[in-house]
RNA sequence: GCUUAUGUGGCGCAGUUGGUAGCGCAACUCAUUCGUAAUGAGUAGGUCGCCGGUUCGAGUCCGGCCAUGAGCUCCA
């Protein structure tokens, strides 16, 4: 992006563009303070520039840059009113976040009247309107300026910086705090914030270290803004499947069945079947797959050539003692290496590779106990699991096969614009973590990026996230509340072959060992589920809905004739019901919205005179007037199409 | 696992400083037979998450456990 600042600068910046790349230049002599720019040769709403001191001026409120700026110095303003109600408190760290900021502070716990009492001195220091100036010192001095004020977690950032790093503050009256900058010239800029909520956190991310409370807030340049963000944290508890999903019976949770143990409820479970039908049918019949299923538990000893009994016993459940027992079981993890016997149960050929397998498959992974959430995170799952036993040479092939498919079911879930790619890779730091050597490990992870490039995928790469037998193309999606959740995963595998000793005939006569493909099609179905329920509120597509079709009859003088109608659907494969309750047209068509069935057919006496239904959807209301036959053919397609209709009509 | 909050009929909630549980919706019954978002009347339903303690007496106070929410950590 090119920028041409008010002195005729013209810069080069990377985009997004970063204020703080520009306050760099600034700080450089490269630019000055101005409140205007010119953004790819036209005037732009860019007035969120820096001046000499990083302090930001701000015109309009457009540019996220700017908010993060106004976010941090609100954190600042929060830290300051920590003080001076606890001036006992320790701070740690309090930077800008996605949609506000926070503060780490070593202190007890904070009540909500406490975040009350905070945000009234917030308004206190906004208020006296004070100048927000930066200073520097040398880094021995630092150290010994922040010791003199007991700030130890301060005193900890500073050591970590180079021996001569030159440190910078801010000061705002009292109050100074170790900071890089940029802030608002002064307190007063802060016009619309909110402390949100109060938790722990723990010093530097980890837990053998002190326990903080972290105050989460949010800052906006309008009160309207700020307003409107409140508003829309509402809207979204609506949407959170944790609390829809139990609304709307799809699942439930029993204190005595155990944390992580979702009951799927009947119209849940008629979701879920939907998806897995569609999901083997298309996998075996479309894209050459052959369907396994295998035990969900087997001795130790398969865990141990696999690894995961090295790697993974922490997150299993066993069944017996080592000790005591002469055999221990273990409910599976993963599919994995029972789907390596079925490929071994007879000799293979080059010719009979790629060999791709299949399975609906049930999991269980013992999660600790604060890590279970909604349908999200659970002890027990299904995926729609599969390892594809390949040559070398069919390696990208078949990797992109994976990824064709894995988009093909997103884009008919209507998914495909709400998802990221992650490369996941294996952690350098930790090589003890993983099977394999160096050269593996990049050849593996640059056939996948290679795989991500070609489709010309947008992705990022992450250490760390890679399995411990090979590197991951994750494809992520957030939840209403913006935490990322893999729904998909395409891993390849050049290494656990050999543990197996699985092998291939080649064409000169001699055993070969193939590559595995370890990949999810549609990945966990409660997951899938979770977000089906976020991203439609409920409102799921026709084909998808437990209950598609609610024939509403408007007396019981009509309701043999509903009931034919009802009978004539469920016989062409809809899922229908019928209201015949003795209530009035309008009490069952207010229950049939609520309860969000798509199509509602109302039969009274003129239509079961001309054999037609009277046909009102939650797509565009009243459709008018059909015969039997006109609607079935029409709901019959929406369905086989798997098409997702438009909402016109508000709720 | 850690911090914190919460747990009252199916759901949403009320329950004052401890004195034998209430409301709305839903359910059920009866009446109504109705034309596109709530017909009316009545009935029934709870050992207040579980276990223990303090007390003459516990939904209320204390302890332990279980579950749920938020966040941290973790997610092979």
């Amino acid at each position: 992006m090119k920028i041409t600042l008010k002195d005729g600068v013209v810069k080069e910046y990377a985009a997004p563009l970063s204020v703080l790349d520009v306050a760099k230049d600034i700080s450089e002599g490269l630019a000055r303070a101005t409140l205007g720019a010119e953004v790819d040769g036209k005037m732009a709403d860019f007035r969120t520039l820096l001046d000499r001191d990083c302090h930001l001026h701000i015109v309009t409120a457009d540019s996220p840059a700017a908010l993060g700026v106004l976010r941090h110095s609100c954190s600042h303003v929060l830290a300051q009113a920590v003080k001076r109600i606890y001036p006992e408190a320790k701070l740690a760290i309090g930077p800008s976040i996605e949609n506000g900021f926070y503060y780490d502070i070593d202190h007890a716990p904070f009540s909500r009247e406490d975040l009350d009492a905070l945000e009234e001195e917030m308004k206190k220091i906004i208020k006296e309107n004070l100048k927000i100036e930066k200073f520097e010192l040398e880094r021995a001095e630092a150290i010994r300026f922040v010791e003199e004020k007991g700030e130890i977690y301060k005193a900890e950032l500073i050591r970590d910086l180079p021996e001569d790093a030159v440190i910078s503050f801010y000061r705002q009256g009292e109050f100074v705090d170790l900071c890089a900058g940029p802030h608002l010239p002064s307190t007063k800029g802060i016009k619309a914030f909110k402390l949100i909520s109060s938790s722990m956190a723990y010093w530097r991310g980890d837990s053998d270290r002190a326990q903080l409370q972290r105050i989460y807030g949010t800052a906006f340049f309008k009160k309207e803004d700020l307003e409107a963000y409140l508003e829309h944290l509402e809207d979204i508890k609506k949407r959170d499947h944790n609390k829809l999903g139990r609304e709307m019976e799809l699942f439930a949770t029993v204190d005595v069945i155990g944390q992580g143990l979702p009951l799927l409820l009947p119209k849940g479970t008629k979701m879920v079947m939907k998806l897995q039908r569609w999901i083997e049918d298309i996998e075996d019949r479309e894209w050459g797959y052959v369907r396994t299923k295998t035990p969900l538990m087997a001795k130790s000893d398969l865990y141990k050539i696999s690894g995961h009994w090295d790697h993974y016993k922490d997150g299993m459940f066993v069944l017996g003692d080592e000790e005591k027992d002469k055999e221990v079981f273990a409910l599976r993890p993963m599919t994995c290496p029972f789907q390596y016997y079925v490929y071994k149960n007879t000799q293979k050929s080059y010719r009979d590779l790629p060999f791709r397998m299949g399975e609906t498959s049930t999991l269980f992974r013992n999660e600790e106990s604060g890590e279970m959430h909604g349908l999200t995170r659970v002890r027990q799952f299904t995926i729609s699991e599969g390892h594809l036993v390949i040559r070398p040479d069919q390696a990208e092939e078949e990797l992109q096969g994976c990824l064709n498919l894995a988009i093909h079911v997103l884009d008919t879930l209507g998914l495909k614009d709400d998802v990221s790619f992650r490369l996941s890779k294996w952690d350098p730091e930790n090589r003890e973590k993983y099977l394999g050597d160096e050269a593996y490990w990049e050849s593996a992870q640059g056939a996948l990026r290679k795989i991500l490039q070609d489709k010309a995928l947008p992705f990022k790469e992450a250490d760390g996230e890679a399995a411990f037998y090979g590197p991951k193309i994750d494809i992520q999606a957030k939840n209403v509340y913006g935490k990322e959740d893999t729904m998909i995963t395409i891993q390849l595998d050049c290494a656990i072959a050999d543990m197996f000793d699985m092998y291939y005939i080649d064409k000169d006569g001699e055993k070969k060992r193939p590559y595995i493909i370890h990949r999810t099609s549609l990945g966990c179905y409660e997951r899938t589920l979770a977000w089906l329920i976020e991203k439609y509120a409920g409102k799921f597509p026709t084909w998808l809905c437990a209950e598609q079709v609610r024939v509403l009859p408007i007396s019981d003088k009509y309701a043999e004739y509903a009931k034919e109608v009802r009978d004539i659907l469920l016989a062409n494969g809809v899922d229908a019901g019928m209201d015949e309750r003795s209530e009035k047209i309008g009490f069952k068509i207010r229950e049939a919205r609520l309860d969000r069935v798509p199509y509602m057919l109302v039969v009274g006496e003129k239509e079961e005179a001309e054999r037609t239904v009277s046909v009102r959807s939650r797509f565009a209301g009243d459709e008018g007037s059909k015969s039997i036959e006109a609607f079935v053919e029409q709901i019959c397609r929406e369905i086989r199409t798997k098409e997702i209709r438009k909402e016109e009509v508000q709720a």
